[in-house]
DNA sequence: AAACTTAGTGTAAAATATACACTTTGAAAA
DNA sequence: TTTTCAAAGTGTATATTTTACACTAAGTTT
């Protein structure tokens, strides 16, 4: 039985939880999802989570994170990064954690430790779609975010922290962008994530010398006002390996 | 029995490592273990790791780290940092392993994720004293450090990266350095670790200014030329809450 | 044609980074 | 006590980077 070859398989003391960040135009949103049980059953508890699950044995960790957001959200194939492990004795402790952990989990007392990891999408590439036990899959604001069940909110700040650091050293921001872009769109990513408002036109003198931005002769269409140039990442000079680096403030 | 608690107290699945980095005032060295069994058998392997070990299933992962150095080395109540999990699932592959592995863990065959730690001490605070299954207790030069046992030559990347990125934004150098130290030893210490040769009065004005030095009213003594002044960490400032960044270079 | 909206662009002043070498001071040796 | 040695300690002029700041251009809608 197929089902039971995989609960055999099961790692029962590691997991992973993805932080998937999105951007919408105007607020930075966080791919969450509705804990419910395998079987349907509905025990009214509508907390919400980072995708995650434990991790099969003969399952390579960030195999076990692309896995988990492919069953859960159908994004597929994402760039994912670690951002760290965390293990504390009482992470699993919550008396709704407990509650959810004894009715889905086959050792549901085990002490689990779980591995984070962190992505980022053009959130119109991708239909999420609710499967495997999540009831539902939302892009949660990340302003709005509550409290997480289990230790969730925790591994969302270490990824938050990242993602910050990040937009001032890597080529990062694009990846929440569609292929294409104007670079306002840009510029309002960086100032909403980082809760600041840069100076425009130094902020575009600068995105544009950390070289990692290509000009193409696209323009913005259907907008009400003169359309804008779009650029597009230039992978030629930075590849797909995201070694290098740059100072951008 | 205590071995017997202990044993069946051991999560088979998840283990710790720790890069314990010190300054002799001309290199840097990493702390690493020469592999024995725990009766004494000598099984003629002389393979260099990092001190680690399984953890417990009631322990925190960081305690577990503290505990294994202060077992393995003498060394205790170090600032540890996580590095990051690593857990690929031939990082317990290589042959000689696999015979340590067989003659000293309960459930050999386990795939182990384990999780890095890393470390920064005055190298002449600590007598190290092998322990546990350890045979020897080494001070390695880090420029001379072989092929390590295990994914151990990975971690140490992974640590060593991450202490160069530190010098530049946090206030660590000095953690390598006794309680009152030149600025000399300073400047020698970021241009080994960083492989560099920074401009000396640049590097001093420069690292004053970031504040987290204070000048004392002390002076070397025993040095066959005019004595430095001696600085120390500015802990009224800093606090030892690894918070407060700084650009430097 | 006028009004609206965002695109796109330049510069002067201030701050910071860089490159560079000599004098001072104490200890040790003569 | 004088000389020598070794590292400590210090300043500046130039180049570069950062900052603050506002108007014109272009396409769309009314």
């Amino acid at each position: 039985m197929e089902s039971n070859r995989k609960t055999n398989n099961i790692n029962h003391s590691v997991s992973v939880d993805c932080v998937v960040f999105g951007f919408d135009g105007f607020s930075l949103k966080v791919l969450l999802v509705q804990r419910d049980l395998r079987d349907n059953l509905d025990i009214g508890d509508d907390t919400l989570v980072l995708p995650g699950d434990l991790i099969y044995k003969d399952e390579d960790i960030v195999e076990a994170a692309s896995r988990v957001l492919l069953d859960l959200t159908g994004i597929d194939n994402l760039f994912l990064e670690q951002i760290g492990a965390f293990g504390s004795l009482n992470r699993l402790a919550k008396e709704k954690d407990k509650i959810w952990l004894d009715l889905v989990r086959p050792i549901p007392e085990s002490r689990v430790i779980t591995i984070g990891y962190f992505a980022l999408v053009n959130i119109k590439n991708y239909t999420i779609r609710p499967a495997g036990f999540a009831k539902h899959v939302i892009w949660e604001d990340f302003n709005e975010v509550g409290e997480l069940g289990f230790d969730h909110n925790d591994i969302l700040s270490a990824a938050i922290t990242k993602l910050r650091n990040k937009l001032y050293h890597e080529p990062v921001g694009f990846k929440l962008l569609p292929k294409y872009f104007p670079l306002n769109h840009l510029y309002t990513l960086y100032n909403t994530i980082l809760n600041s408002k840069l100076d425009r036109r130094n902020f575009l003198r600068r995105i544009l010398k950390t070289g990692f931005l290509k000009e193409t002769d696209n323009f913005q269409e259907g907008v009400p006002h003169k359309p804008a140039r779009l650029y597009k990442f230039a992978e030629k000079e930075f590849g797909n390996d995201n070694n290098q680096k740059f100072k951008f403030y």
